[in-house]
DNA sequence: ATGTATAAACATACTTGCATGTTTGTTTAT
DNA sequence: ATAAACAAACATGCAAGTATGTTTATACAT
């Protein structure tokens, strides 16, 4: 039973509707992609008529990118919430392997996938596209800065452990649109954990003992 | 100057239109990506009528799934190549990351973005692909075989850092989509590299000296 | 060998359907 | 009252598949 609704500002009005479309959107990419679904679609979705959403919206592209700039941002705070754990609890190399997989399957990488062919063949949409991804890398760093400064090694290097492992799960997601096999990406899925923590423990002085399983936090 | 076409019989009539229709779409894939080329599009560059792309190929779906199956099967066979190289000539393993980097950027994963968001929303299109796909992976457990025989290595491990190494090289060439930074993809191929090298050389025993800069071959 | 029937190969034109952006009209807040 | 927020209807364009017509090769009979 809806009640009926209360008086709303102007602001908030268009504050939720915005939101409805942008979560619209989101849902949509994920579950239908970028190309079948269509300006109609979305605002089917967030419950709008096709004019609110040309009201707020120039364009489907202008939708889409700010859908994802909002999708970005929250998972950068997601990061910036891993790291700050990891800084008051401490946190083992492997916690954050799996926080990173439980993040790109969370949608994030699936939706990423969609976009990606618009990126490379439509220039106005990448020029735009580039602009929010650009934030969110700067984030990833300031993370992996932060982690290198938590697991007393060097920050370069780690970032580049990191980046490498992101990679490594990018390219796992998107294998696994054609490719059904758990027990495959478990293995790489490990074989990801081993390297990252080998790369962490060899960077620190030979004589502290390893400490894969748990490291940093306050005693 | 054209020289007025011979007779030619209706196979090699057949099998011309093919492949021209094939080599237009994986041209097409790649430059325009999936929903941005029309059959239209495929049979204008192929140099052939609508009428003809439509008596070869029931949908555009099909011509699709004939074109990825070229490709793979022409990738498979470069592979094959490089295996037999280095069972001959010998090899290191920075020469294979090298390869499977040229063979991935050399229009071979680029490709396989652009139909991957199909794969994920198409049924039907996906069953159709994911027979192709494997017939490839089956390819390439084949050749990480030969590999781990020629490295005198462990198969099962050799394959896992096989396909980490191919995973991280597609969630690389994907990110380059939109990350324009030569430096940033060097240091993470540089990284792959040592990351097979080091796993290679501890699966040898201790004894031995590393081989990483050339490894097997006759003398 | 030559002409003819037949089918494959190819070409053109059409039909249907949907996506996008726009325009015009209505409701809600200030 | 005025403008923002929203709704509905419209116009244009293009893609996919189809249907129908034309050319080219081949099998067969004479």
């Amino acid at each position: 039973m809806a009640e009926a609704r209360r008086r709303r500002t102007q602001q908030e009005r268009s504050a939720d509707t915005i939101d409805a479309i942008l979560r619209a959107t989101i849902d949509l990419l994920y579950e239908r992609g970028f190309y079948r679904t269509s300006a109609t679609d979305i605002a089917e979705r967030a419950g709008v008529s096709r004019g609110a959403l040309n009201h707020h919206f120039a364009s489907k592209e202008d939708v889409v990118v700010s859908a994802i700039r909002h999708q970005l941002q929250a998972s950068t705070a997601r990061l910036h919430a891993m790291a700050r754990t990891i800084r008051e609890r401490g946190g083992s190399t492997d916690e954050v392997v799996d926080f990173i997989w439980s993040l790109m399957t969370d949608r994030l990488y699936f939706v990423t996938m969609e976009y990606l062919p618009e990126v490379r063949h439509n220039r106005d949409f990448k020029d735009k596209v580039v602009v929010v991804v650009k934030e969110f890398h700067a984030g990833l760093e300031a993370i992996w800065s932060e982690l290198a400064e938590q697991f007393g090694t060097d920050a370069v290097r780690t970032a580049t452990v990191m980046n490498a492992t992101m990679c490594t799960v990018r390219g796992m997601i998107a294998q696994s649109a054609s490719k059904d096999d758990a027990r495959y990406f478990d293995d790489l899925l490990n074989y990801c954990k081993e390297q990252v923590a080998r790369e962490i423990d060899r960077m620190k002085p030979a004589s502290e003992p390893s400490r894969r399983h748990r490291v940093g936090g306050r005693p």
